[in-house]
Order: C-alpha cells, then sequence, then structure tokens
DNA sequence: CGGAGATACTTAACATGTTAAGTGAATGCG
DNA sequence: CGCATTCACTTAACATGTTAAGTATCTCCG
C-alpha cells in the first residue's frame, strides 16, 4: 500500500470540470469490474497451473453440466461471444480436452462434448477451485452472497431488453 | 484428492456427472460477469459513436477528475495493467486527445493529462452517458443500486490481501 | 424445383487482458 | 565511485472481447 500525496507542485489549476460525473471509481461498471476481478484473482493462479485459462474452464465446466451442446448453446451458457469460443473450442480439441461431431439432422450444428481427458483433467481442479470458492464465502458471509447474487440477477433483468430491443432506432 | 465414481466408459452413456459444482451459472464471477455486462451493454453503442471504447472512456474520465497524473497512478485509478494502459496512451496521444512530458525530477516518470481536444470529447459524450446511468439508476433503483456498490465493496475489501499478500509460498 | 433469405458457425481485424521480458533511469550500499 | 537493485514504464507474445465478413447449410415461398 504505497501511499501517495500525488501533487507534483501544481495540479491547482484544472482545466476539466465542466462535467462532474459520478465520481467515476464509483460508477456501476468499475465497482463491477473491481469486484469480478478481485474474486479471478484468486482462481486465476490454480487455473494456470493446470493450463487453463478462466474461459476454458468455462468452457469445460458447463460441458461437465450439460453432457453435450451445440457452440450456440454453448456460448450461451458460458456467456462467450461465438468468435472467441470458436478459438477456444479449437485450442481444446487439440488438446483432446473436448470432442466436437456434425449433426446428422442438421449438417451446420456440431455437437460438442467433454473428453475423457476432459473429465480427468476438471477432476484435478476441482478440488482447488471449490476450495478457493469456500474460502470466498467464508469471508463474505454466505447469506451476504447470495444476498448479492440475488440483486446482481435483478440487475441483469431490470436492464434485460434495454441496449436489444431498441428496434427503432437509426439503421445505418 | 478424492477419488471418483467416474462410470463413464461407453460410447451412449453420460460421462460427465462426476463433480457437481456449484451450477457454474450461478457462480460469483458468472454472476459479476453477466451483470456488468449487462450494464456496459447500455454504454458501448453511445461511446462507440464518439470513436472511444470503454477502457479509452475511463481513461479520459479519469484523468479529467485528477487533472494530471503519472502512468501508474493513472493505471490504478482507471483500473488497468500497464501494458493495456501503455498501448492505450499512445494511441489516445496521436489522436491528441491527451498530453505527456515527462518529469523532470524523475526522468522515467510521465506525466500524462488530457487535452482541450479530450475534454471537448468528454463534453460531447458525457450527456448520453449520463443519461444512461441515469436511465439504469432509475430502473434497477437508487437504493437499491447503492445498497449493491456497497457490497460489491464490502466484497472487494473481504478479498483483499488474499491472493496478493501470499508471501509464504512457493517461489519457483 | 430454385433461388432469396435465414442459420450456425468460422475468419478476420482490431483492441484489450495477462504474464514475462526488456530498457533506461534512479537508489542504495560497500 | 561502482555496480547490483529497484523503479517506471514499454514491448512482446499469446488469449480473449468485440464487431464485421465470409461460408456452408438449411428453409421457405413462388
Amino acid at each position: 500500500m504505497s501511499k501517495r500525496p500525488a501533487d507534483p507542485a501544481n495540479g491547482s489549476a484544472p482545466a476539466a470540470r465542466q462535467v462532474p460525473m459520478r465520481d467515476f471509481s464509483r460508477s456501476l461498471p468499475m465497482s463491477l469490474l473491481r469486484a469480478r476481478e478481485a474474486v479471478m484473482r484468486q482462481f486465476r493462479p490454480s487455473l494456470r497451473e493446470h493450463g487453463l485459462t478462466e474461459q476454458q474452464w468455462r468452457i469445460l465446466r458447463a460441458l461437465a453440466a450439460i453432457e453435450a451442446a451445440e457452440v450456440t448453446e454453448l456460448a450461451r451458457t458460458a456467456f462467450l461471444l461465438g468468435p472467441s469460443l470458436s478459438r477456444i473450442l479449437r485450442d481444446l480439441e487439440a488438446r483432446n480436452l473436448i470432442e466436437r461431431k456434425t449433426a446428422k439432422a442438421d449438417q451446420r450444428r456440431s455437437m460438442v462434448s467433454i473428453s475423457k481427458e476432459g473429465v480427468k483433467l476438471m477432476a484435478s481442479v476441482a478440488p482447488t477451485s471449490e476450495a478457493i470458492y469456500a474460502e470466498i464465502t467464508s469471508r463474505f458471509g454466505a447469506r451476504k452472497l447470495a444476498e448479492l447474487q440475488e440483486m446482481l440477477g435483478e440487475l441483469e433483468q431490470s436492464l434485460a431488453g434495454l441496449g436489444a430491443g431498441n428496434e427503432a432506432s437509426a439503421e445505418e
């Protein structure tokens, strides 16, 4: 915690004060970003030791839960955009952590599933991951955690269809 | 670690059910990610119209608030990693939105400040930005928003020094 | 049946996240 | 003073976020 006065001899004649705006560091996006970073910082080292990134881990977890899914469904579940998912799946497949086969009914779709190796990897990561989650829960408080998640869900709900359903705007 | 039932070993039966884990879509990182995305989705179009990314906007806001700062301080304020900030500053400087000059006392440090053009750009973006923020606040509720931010701050606090201060671990 | 349009991805291109290494400038200490 | 360390950044390298195009397929309507 290196505190710093941060006033190099002047700094008293600002040029931009016309728009106060929110204190900035207290804006909602920043709060969410910082909180998430604080949480992820706990998990990254462990994942890294197993050669996984956060997103790769999300995909494996999603696959382990739903068994097999189309790419689009997986993108929704793991909350990744198509292009990101496409790249990651290519890598995970090359590492034999997942398997892919095109659906017979619709040649465009491909079904993705976790491989035996993928399951093994998950099994080796899960304990640590769970322990970290437990530590976080314990530090913050299980009840508060549940409350927080509830609020986050409500926030998401209250904004649903605000940025997507603006069908009455300009098209360019 | 603990052994696992593990009953895959064939083609048609499911192969991944061994590690329940949290419902996944209900994990804290996912909740935070989704909430943040729901919020940012509102701002991105407007920023984009002004040729700014979320991070560039964060930097300009930070600079407008603190007037002038060293790169490291700015990184802390805008919550960006050094390398990202370095790249973005290079671009913002090329676009004449910010100014840089090396400190005379310490040649390593460089002081960054927002330019007149930068201030103008901010002034043109701020109204829309504020309007969106107001809409979000109104939808979610000002009181709940304050509560949420409070909880997020507490979460951050409760995890501070968990992943960074483990000075007693292996070094490799 | 055939071609326009919709679908399910994949590629491309650019910006940032993340970690490691590099550079030049201060500092500390013998 | 000399030089190893530390500091404040910057570069590099790889992975993902984000938007726009591209590619096969599939659907549907005339």
